[in-house]
RNA sequence: GGAGGGGUACCGAAGUGGCCAAACGGGGCGGACUGUAAAUCCGUUGGCGAUGCCUACGGGGGUUCAAAUCCCUCCCCCUCCA
């Protein structure tokens, strides 16, 4: 085993899903080696989400490895396939953006995954640039490169077509114009999630019938969401976003199910996993908290990690008042001639409900305190004296001036 | 072109004249428990200072003492045959 297949083996193909083909990979890198000349290593983005969670982290991560390896990292902008909407969640087409939405959920995006990616070694391309600039003429032909039959190997195509459910043609050109993307920047390695995987072969094989070399394949695993059962998405809500700040980032890991520790260690850290077996199976607590410091740090800084950690401990161990706490300004309005205010105005004032029902709700099942004592009744006034403490819930403070 | 099925609350789904602010599940919220914002269990889940009123079962119109439920009409979605 020489250096680049080590390298293969130990570093670019840890933490992956598929790898096709393997020696295809070997083979590049050796010629890249040779010729100096860096791999183009593409990454497909959806512009409709201004936020990036942990789980486009992973496949960001694999990228940057590449990057710290000489190669070139290039983020296609879904601009154009957007509008035709992806049918591997679905059935829908989602909505149209306009332009102006997509930069603006670019430069937010861009701002987070420089977080992972080296600057310097990505290109920033958008598919439109392209695709919008086919002819129907080209399209057909494009079409004509590919076979019904080949298309139906996908499994959710597979699945729909025997149970008479609608398959849009639209949504079997989707697979060819992201292929098509592969071809316009000519991709030598292609990423993705577990389930892209369809997708990055069929661009192997157009890109092949466009006469160059087809790409190699390469997905990462779905990182399993917060609640431990569903890939972690925007949509499920189970979720932590890479530019979420400290106090959340890390409350939210630490909500984890303990089966998952391992995998998060391994898939968004670069903590030898190995060395912690002990610790995650001793100590689930611990070993949790580590890998919120790890991450909380690595998105934000060693500081933030520990006042976060310190902050998480003050509100859910100890059961004290957060350190900063959102202040509102009391509408004197409410307030009676005593200078007291009903519980229920006061609650609605700090915003922390939506209702007057929501209000009697809350207090009913005892999660309302003001100035740190439970409320028992909504039938009461409150003398107001600034600034008074309003908690609902365990984690939710407003303080009203 | 023909035949049929369907649009119900945040989502899925039941309900086919009054007992319906609408079963049930998911989600959300609160409580208990906990190392935890996990798991589990319990409760709760349209609005209104409220034994009543308002809004709500795709839109509009109608029948009725009474409509998510019946009639008319319009819009939208899906399936099968061609």
């Amino acid at each position: 085993m020489d250096a680049i297949e080590r390298l293969v083996e130990e570093k670019l193909g840890r933490g992956v899903q598929d790898l096709v083909p393997r020696e295809e990979l070997v083979a590049k890198l050796r010629r890249s080696k040779e010729t100096g000349k860096p791999l183009r290593v593409k990454l497909g983005i959806d512009p409709s989400a201004p936020h990036l969670t942990f789980g486009h982290s992973v496949p960001l991560r694999k990228m940057r490895q590449f990057q710290d390896l000489g190669h070139t990292g290039v983020l296609v902008v879904g601009d154009f396939t957007r509008r035709i909407g992806d049918p591997s969640g679905r059935a829908s087409t989602r909505a149209l953006m306009s332009e102006a939405e997509i930069e603006r959920n670019m430069a937010t995006y861009k701002d987070q995954a420089f977080k992972i990616l080296d600057p310097v070694r990505t290109e920033v391309v958008y598919n439109s640039t392209w695709l919008g600039a086919m002819t129907f003429a080209d399209v057909i032909q494009l079409t004509a490169k590919y076979t019904v039959a080949r298309m139906l190997e996908r499994d959710d195509f597979a699945k729909r077509y025997a149970e008479n459910r609608s398959i849009s043609v639209l949504e079997f050109l989707y697979p060819l114009a992201q292929a098509y993307d592969s071809v316009a920047i000519r991709a030598d390695v292609e990423l993705g999630g577990a389930d892209q995987l369809f997708n990055l072969l069929v661009g192997r094989d157009i890109q092949r019938e466009y006469g160059q070399e087809p790409q190699v394949a390469l997905t990462v695993p779905l990182l399993v969401g917060l609640d431990g059962e569903r890939a972690m998405s925007q949509s499920t809500g189970n979720y932590v976003g890479i530019g979420e700040s400290p106090k959340e980032m890390y409350g939210k890991l630490l909500s984890i199910p303990d089966t998952l520790i391992e995998s998060y260690f391994d898939v968004l850290t670069d903590v030898d996993v190995e060395s912690l077996k002990k610790e995650i199976h001793d100590s689930p607590r611990d070993a949790k908290r580590r890998l919120a410091r790890t991450l909380v740090t690595k998105f934000h800084s060693a500081a933030e990690a520990s006042a976060a950690e310190a902050e998480f401990d003050r509100i859910h161990v100890l059961h004290e008042r957060p350190a900063d706490v959102p202040q509102k300004t009391l509408d004197r309005s409410k307030l009676k001639g005593d200078g007291a205010i009903w519980v229920i105005d006061l609650l609605l004032a700090s915003g922390l409900v939506k209702s007057r029902g929501e209000a009697k709700r809350v207090i009913e099942q005892g999660g309302v305190r003001v100035n740190e004592e439970r409320i028992e009744s909504s039938d009461v006034d409150v003398p107001f004296h600034p600034p008074v403490l309003v908690q609902v819930g365990k984690r939710a403070f407003v303080e009203l001036v």
